[in-house]
DNA sequence: GCGCGGCGAAACCGATCGGTGTATTCCATG
DNA sequence: CATGGAATACACCGATCGGTTTCGCCGCGC
């Protein structure tokens, strides 16, 4: 069976839209996101208010996933220093993936223009959060502006995957993690 | 008179391609450019085979303004330390006007997910120009890298400009210099 | 005076956009 | 078996997409 059976039209719906807009831009339309998901345009907005909120729905549903995968896998043994340089290893080993077209939150807040889209909502919420950890591991490294520290890494952060998101630049070589841990020492963190 | 008048129609039409592009994205259609640059549909496809090479020839025309609104106005006189600070002071001085959205190479970069496009090549050579000079300065400067601290300068301006455009991030404060001044000291940059 | 070329207005092309209406089928529950 | 909700297929809506074509005006050279 393929990857898309079994699951509900709308789990099904999500994961296409994920992809799909992912791959190919939001302005992707409702009738392709249908026929891969396997799922009638009818049923989608009944299940949707719109292609808009499906969207939102759609990062949404990925939110904790991506979150996690940015987590360190063992927080109590780990330094903040090491916590934070592993978003950037992670960021780093995600680059690399053929399929990779930067990260998916900031491309959809470049795309949509408009603040008000209910997807560029959800898009700000992680950005935010991804800076309040950043921020709170400066704090316990005893970084000397632990918010200045997490705004210049949520820079290099996004700098790095939009630029490796357009193949205008690679990370394999570590660039990420070696900006980063300047912008680390320089902060004074432990 | 508007701003759009007594010019060519082929400049109206780059003007108005910039402008709207920029503004709306890349998907603003060929009927909207047109009306906006006071040109008939028709005259547009003499003047240019397509759509997607219009576009290319809008962000080819505002190469030149882009890179000298960059450089310092008194190269001689600077140390590339001064030069390649300009870069980000410039860019923090841009980034409050309302209208701002970012640096329009990398968000056609992103927006356009297709590397073969036209208007793609375009925007990687803007960017490649700008890492040659960071790295020019690098070495005159005599950092231990200038390579890795060129593409790190490139990952501050690219982090910077999209999280400002998209209203995620304000630059005001000085945190593109102040970032971009942490790399200097670390790569031993005169 | 006359014809011709350039250009704008607008119709037109097939395709696609986001979204809806309607009729049908499937399946689980009562 | 009957009923009802969910999902389907499919036609349809007006608008817009990138792009082409027709027509008619206007000015310039002969």
């Amino acid at each position: 069976m393929a990857s898309t059976d079994k699951a509900s039209p709308c789990d099904r719906l999500l994961d296409a839209a994920a992809r799909l807009s992912y791959r190919d831009g939001v302005s992707i339309g409702v009738e392709t996101l249908c026929r891969e998901a396997g799922v009638s345009k009818r049923s989608m907005y009944q299940l949707f208010d719109s292609k808009d909120q499906m969207l939102a729905a759609s990062l949404e549903r990925r939110v904790a996933r991506y979150q996690a995968r940015l987590a360190h896998p063992d927080p109590d043994a780990a330094t903040p220093r090491e916590r934070i340089l592993y978003v950037f290893e992670q960021l780093e080993k995600g680059s690399v993936d053929p399929d990779y077209h930067g990260c998916p939150y900031l491309a959809v807040l470049v795309e949509l223009k408009d603040p008000e889209h209910p997807a560029s909502a959800v898009a700000r919420g992680v950005k935010q959060t991804l800076k309040e950890a950043f921020r709170t591991e400066a704090e316990r490294g005893g970084a000397r502006d632990p918010e200045l520290l997490a705004r210049q890494l949520l820079l290099i952060f996004d700098g790095a995957s939009a630029r490796a998101g357009a193949r205008v630049e690679r990370l394999d070589d570590g660039l990420a993690t070696a900006t980063a841990t300047a912008l680390l020492d320089a902060a004074g963190l432990a």
